[in-house]
DNA sequence: GTATCTGCAAAACATTTGCAATTCT
DNA sequence: AGAATTGCAAATGTTTTGCAGATAC
């Protein structure tokens, strides 16, 4: 599901982002982890790279990045945020012994329920939870 | 999609809960609101009729009826974890407008998706945000 | 009378806000 | 210099934990 975007400073731009060396680090981190991190472990991840960076700029930072889109929110579990770069309309499954988040590809076509005819819909998510195939064959 | 259950002492005991004057109004009061009540809204709801109501309570109830099969977490925003009596698999509609979580039927058959193919899905929620009818009229 | 249940107070986290220091142009 | 960005420290909000008192069987 993830795609490696090479020039990731362009993307920023492109979004209406001026790059910073933080926005820059954090957006390339994102595109790149497959692990759908939260705001501590992008924190923890750059912290070495950056040693002065604070998590209100990871904050401020994952926020820009909603805001145009550059990023969705995965609220897979109530007590983590995570964030996902890709913004395509996509699943997402997550172990419950692990806790490690797997992209799906969805039909893009959203169900027809007669319930939703008067509401527009504007985002949608698909969770499912579970034991992983690794963690089904390590018990 | 809610449904009335009228003996709700019974549906704890079968659920192998010992039914306190706490857990039962909790009880009633999710089968009976429409709204998907948070804990904070169970606790306004309830501390006029229980005034020794704490709030430690309600999280405590919350954990044991998740933990017995009688609610399930909708986790439709991130700031805020409402619960739904109603556990059978049906979709969750967030109004950004006013705020109101609608539920909806879907078609029990989990889409059949090869990459899930070695995972052992267990719980599955389906999330859309927009505008509802009602408020796409009063604009 | 022993178990369980409740609820206060404090602790633990996650996130936001205000503002001063820093950086960029 | 002027505007935007960063990051510290404090505030806020939510959930958890420890424990003492109340309640149920």
């Amino acid at each position: 599901m993830k795609l490696k975007i090479k020039n990731t400073e362009e993307e920023l731009r492109n979004a209406g982002i001026k790059p910073s060396v933080q926005r820059l680090k954090i957006y390339e981190y994102l595109v790149n982890s497959l692990e759908h991190p939260t705001v501590d472990s992008i924190y923890n991840f750059l912290s070495s790279e950056i040693p002065t960076l604070s998590k209100t700029t990871v904050y401020n930072t994952m926020k820009l990045f909603q805001d145009n889109g550059l990023v969705m929110v995965v609220n897979i579990e109530d007590n983590e945020t995570r964030f996902d770069a890709d913004t395509s309309f996509h699943g997402h499954f997550k172990c419950t012994e692990c806790g490690k988040v797997y992209d799906f590809p969805l039909p893009n076509t959203q169900p027809k329920i007669k319930e939703l005819a008067n509401h527009i819909v504007k985002e949608s998510h698909y969770y499912l939870k579970g034991i992983c195939a690794n963690c089904k064959l390590n018990n």
